[in-house]
This record gives structure tokens, sequence and C-alpha cells, in this order.
DNA sequence: GTCTATAACATGATAGAC
DNA sequence: GTCTATCATGTTATAGAC
């Protein structure tokens, strides 16, 4: 813009961005713990002390690195409901961000990483827990829910398993589909 | 028995297990790359040394610890099968060993941990769809159906989700039965 | 047989030359 | 501003004293 010479803090946001794109890769790929800043920097093609020259440490890339997983926006009515969370599955079935798998590879074994999604997860289950019809236990049938999602997307993205991994995504949709509208409806049987 | 001094062969194997129970239960909390022989050994009341000594490496401790989640016998007709699902449930929710707890903490970040939960979760897939009764994509239907387990056991156990974490194992059962028959029935809505 | 001492290595982080 | 060199630490694993 206004600046004399572009190329000082242009080549700086460039290579940040650099590093941001393979800090989000390794870490979505192997976790926190196993990923070195000297991965990061040879990867983005630059030298270890300028990863920390810019970010400060490790664990402040992770953080720049690690998203949120999407909230999802509250629905009224069963069928609404239900088709939301299919389409936040649809997302975890290929289209979810990269930082957030981060979060995800690291949640088990990382406490701050297991400490944002539990919040993550705990509002996602009191927003469904609101939208659910009155019956009983409604936090514990929108956790389940949750949870329900969240073990089909680790079976997909982060373990791989076989019939998961290939199938189409409107396919697994539609099977679960019903499972979910079970968790939803008060009839127990 | 009929060893001339029984103290030697005796102390030896008490020490051991109890290495091995202090093994499992950092490898269950922390994971596999956050546990260390030191702490292990600290926790037994051994030196480090003694550890490598019994087991030769730390991957091979693990592996004495880890244990491949139990198995599901096959079931035959919607309804026994999953009442063996949700008894395989009733297991994640407080009953698992230490072991496989062990394995599952670590299923995201160390890749053998990873090939042994892709392998039994694999059989288990396998198993389920041979009971399922006839409908389209009977490998699909399992897979979904284990990744539900799967994502409540994880809430439960390894994330301590607030709302799963506390609540009756029976509760949780009933709640999620009419989900597991919605997958096991070939219906679609 | 058990443990002290240490080797051999990798990591995150820092200081200072260019 | 960028990178070379290094520090300090923590790890698994080994060798040798007791």
């Amino acid at each position: 813009m206004s600046s004399p010479h572009r190329s000082g803090a242009d080549r700086r946001r460039a290579t940040e961005a650099r590093i941001l794109g393979s800090a989000r890769e390794l870490f979505a790929e192997k976790g926190f713990d196993r990923t070195t800043i000297r991965a990061v920097a040879t990867a983005a093609g630059v030298d270890p002390a300028l990863v920390m020259q810019y970010f400060g440490s490790k664990r402040e890339l992770f953080t720049r690195v690690a998203q949120t997983l999407p909230a999802l926006p509250a629905a009224t009515g069963t069928d609404a409901l239900v088709e939301q969370l299919l389409a936040s599955l649809g997302l975890g079935l290929g289209g979810l961000p990269e930082g957030a798998l981060a979060v995800m590879r690291s949640m088990l074994t990382d406490p701050a990483a297991a400490d944002q999604v539990r919040d993550t997860l705990g509002r996602q289950i009191d927003t469904v827990a609101a939208a659910l019809p009155p019956a009983a236990d409604p936090e514990l049938r929108a956790a389940l829910a949750v949870s329900t999602l969240l073990g089909v997307t680790i079976g997909h993205q982060l373990l791989g398993l076989p019939p998961l991994k290939d199938a189409p995504a409107d396919r697994t949709a539609a099977l679960l589909r019903p499972a979910l509208r079970a968790l939803a409806e008060p009839r127990e049987r």
C-alpha cells in the first residue's frame, strides 16, 4: 500500500502463511507431540529459528493453527435438527478444516486440545439439547447424538476404517438419519 | 514349589507385575508418547534400568500392556445383536480393561496403536455385518454401529464429556437401543 | 540380580554473527 | 531481518560397579 518498499512486510506475511500451512498439515497428520518445529520449518522451506521468531513457541503455533470445530446453528423441530446434524457430519466426512483435524488428532493425548474439544462439544450438546422435542434426559440424548457423529468422524477421518473411508457421504448420511431420529424422538423400544 | 529358594523367582514375578500395573495405569492415562520409562519406574518403586532389563524396550512394555478390545461373539437376529452391542458398550462405560484404554488413548497419535484398533474394529465390523438382517450395505451399517459405540466410549472414558460422564450406564444403553435398532433394520426414513 | 553412572540422541528455545 | 551455532533439558538405552 503506502509502504515505501513492499517486499518487506509482504514477504513476511507470505512466509508466515507458508509456515502456518505446513504446521496445519503436520499437526493434523501427527498430532502435537510428534510434530517438531524442525519438521515444520523444513516443510515450509525456512529455518527452524524463524518459526520461533515468528510464533514464539510451539504451543502458540499450535494455537494459531487450531480452529474450533464449526458450531451448529440452532434448529427447531426434530426434522430440521437431524438434518443439521447430518450436515455437520458432511463436514466431518471430507470437508473438515485441517485446523480442526489437528485439534481432534491431539485431543486424547494433549490436555489443552482435550479442553478445547470438551468445550466445543459441550456447546454443541447444549444447542442440540435445547432444540430437542420435550422428553426425558435431553442433555444425555444430545450428548449421545454428538458422540455418534464424533465416532463416525474419527472412524472416517482419523482412523480410516475400511468400510467408512470409502463410503459416499450421502450414503452414510442416509443410513445414519434414522438412528439420529431415534435418538431425538422420545419413544424407546 | 520345588524351587530351592522361592524368594528369587517369586520376587521377580511380583515386581514385574507391579511394573506392568504402573505401566498400564500411565499408558491409559497419558498415552504412549507422554509416558516415560522413568515415570513407570518411579510409580512402581523400582529403578528405571530394571524396567528396561525386564521388558527390553518401551515399545515392548506397551505391547505387553496393550490388550485387544474384547471381541463380540457372533449373534443371530437383530434383537440379540443389538443387545450384544449394548453389552459391549457396557464394558465401554466403566468396565473396560486398562490395557484397552491404553491402546485407545494412543490410537490417534501412535501408528502401531492405530493399526491394532483398526484391526480389532475391522473384525467387530465383519462380525456385526454377518449377523445383520439382509439389507443394503451391511458392512457400512455395521461400521456405523461400531463407530457409534466408539464415539460414546471416547466421549465417556477418554474425554469425560459432562453429560455422558455421569449418566448411569443402563440409562445410556436404553437411549441408545432404538438408535442401534434403526441402524440394524433395513428401513430408511 | 540391582542400581549408579553415563552414553547417544532429539527436542524446544536462545544468543549473536552476518 | 535471517540464519548459524549452541544451550539446556529430557529421553531411551547401555555398561559396569556393588
